[in-house]
RNA sequence: GGCUGGAUGGCAGAGUGGUUAUGCAGCGGACUGCAACUCCGUUAACGCCGGUUCGAUUCCGACUCCAGCCUCCA
């Protein structure tokens, strides 16, 4: 039994699907203007573990995840840069998809796109016209008229009147109500834009969403996710609209990652600690890197710098350390053993991950104690844990290739295999100064040896 | 100012009305030529003040502090 935190009730939930056995989930993706950042790895794996561990748990996951491909930033970058709108978004959209494949996140079933949907914004944005839940302005602008929609605030637990004080009011106003917010932006001729009944113009970014979401899964749907940044007012916005615009509940159930930090500080362009999925990939291994994503709950904040890397990256070799000397290949996977059960319990409670990594490291406690005297079963137990880790989306590499892989610097494995042999033959020979000469090289190449009964491995230091 | 969430051992980070979270680090021991890895043992915590209770880190209330949102934002 799977409970989910719900952003709506403030509280966890029993997941009870619309049809049975099938789950229904629309997470709000990128803007695709510039490159991933870490801030959006922390929302694209904290979605990819729910849809692996549902779907571990035997659901029928349907996963939709949108791109925005037109809005102001886009259209700045391209202006910019003296090319195409869809020269930009068709750049970044691949970008995106490679930072996605290197951070092992899946793809979602249908990854919509804005300017795919025009259509069916428009027909919303009518709908909505002709229920007095929006107006046209002078300008061609479509606004959404808020106090129309009683419910408004329902999500990010905001009244209406409370609003009213910090709204902002522009100069040149066209909305009636200062909380009202854009559904169709009018354009210039020349500028980027669709023909539509209230003029030529642009979707305003909230409808995308309703739109898109209600096309791929029906006027009412299991899961709505997505940043907690985005909670007000997009998604507050989205409810607003789709509710009002097809008289049904829109999504049942809200979730909603916490933010990352970057060394205790908000991640922001203007306190230049903004990092991009590439430029880390560059210095981190993937896996150290989404391990660290999912080391603490996906509601919490989590802190990104040096340390907390260390800390994955210990982690993790210590996963992989345990499950080097395992035949995991030809072994079966234990089923229904105490370990499995309390990961399933620790994962059914709101996707607790770290109450799971805890199981997984009584696993690898209980795994090298046995290795040695029941061989057979610490496979099986072996194998259990890479099926439990991909639940999460880790421990799905080779260990020796993760323990011996190494990022940036490149690593001369033949070199490092001859170093070894080498003091592996001065031991032998039982010539301890030359062995200790030969690991001081070897650590200077950040490579630690490890002498087992079977010979010596290795690996790079993290 | 409003709303939401948080304050746990040296660090990270779960959880619980009475019993070891877990990882890293520390300490003692085993293993090792010495290490590394591993194992055994071990130290150490629940912001502050009240209340409920036989008993609260866990429930309730006040307080202090912190973060996020209220503007584009995953």
């Amino acid at each position: 039994m799977v409970k989910i935190y719900n952003t709506l009730t403030q509280q966890k939930e029993e997941l009870r699907p619309l049809e049975a056995g099938k789950v229904k989930l629309y997470v709000c993706g990128i803007t695709v203007y510039d490159y991933c950042h870490l801030g959006h790895a922390r929302m694209l794996v904290a979605f990819d573990v729910v849809v692996r561990y549902l779907r571990f748990r035997g659901y029928d996951v349907t996963y939709i995840r949108n791109i925005t491909d037109v809005d102001d930033k886009i259209l700045a970058r391209a202006i910019e840069n003296n090319e195409a709108f869809t020269d930009v978004t068709d750049r970044y959209i691949a970008a995106m998809h490679e930072d996605e494949a290197a951070l092992s996140i899946l793809h979602p079933d249908q990854e919509p796109r804005a300017t795919a949907h025009i259509e069916e914004m428009v027909s919303m944005i009518e709908r909505l016209i002709d229920t007095d839940h929006a107006y046209r302005a002078e300008n061609g602008d479509v606004y959404y008229a808020v106090t129309r929609f009683p419910d408004y605030g329902k999500l990010s637990k905001k009244k209406l009147d409370e609003l009213l004080d910090g709204a902002r009011i522009e100069v040149g106003e066209l909305k009636r109500d200062p909380r009202d917010f854009v559904l169709w932006k009018s354009a210039s001729d020349n500028a980027v834009g669709w023909d539509s009944p209230w003029g030529y113009g642009r979707p305003g970014w909230h409808i995308e969403c309703s739109a898109m979401a209600t096309c791929a899964l029906g006027n009412t749907f299991d899961i709505h996710g997505g940043g907690s940044d985005l909670m007000f007012p997009h998604h507050e916005n989205e409810i607003a609209q789709s509710e009002a615009a097809t008289g049904e509940t829109f999504a049942k159930l809200w979730m909603h990652n916490g933010p990352l930090r970057i060394d205790d500080e908000k991640m922001s362009k203007s306190l230049d600690n903004f990092f991009t999925v590439r430029e880390v990939l560059q210095h981190h291994k993937a896996e150290v890197v989404r391990n660290l994503l999912i080391s603490s709950h996906y509601r919490s904040p989590i802190n990104y710098s040096e340390q907390s890397l260390v800390q994955s990256a210990k982690a993790l070799e210590r996963f992989y350390h345990c499950l080097k000397d395992l035949d995991i290949r030809n072994a079966k996977s234990l089923t229904n053993s105490r370990f499995e059960k309390a990961f399933v319990a620790a994962m059914d409670d709101d996707f607790n991950t770290p109450e799971a990594f805890s199981v997984m490291f009584e696993m690898v406690s209980e795994i090298n104690r046995i290795k040695v005297t029941d061989q057979d079963l610490a496979n099986q137990l072996g194998a259990l844990l890479v099926r439990l880790g991909g639940s999460m989306g880790i421990l799905q590499a080779e260990p020796a290739a993760f323990l011996q892989a190494s990022v940036g610097a490149e690593i001369d494995s033949a070199e490092i295999d001859r170093l070894v042999a080498a003091r592996d033959q001065a031991r032998a020979d039982k010539d301890w100064g030359k062995a200790d000469e030969i690991r001081d090289q070897l650590t200077a190449l950040n490579v630690v040896v490890e002498d087992g009964a079977a010979g010596s491995t290795w690996r790079i230091e993290a």
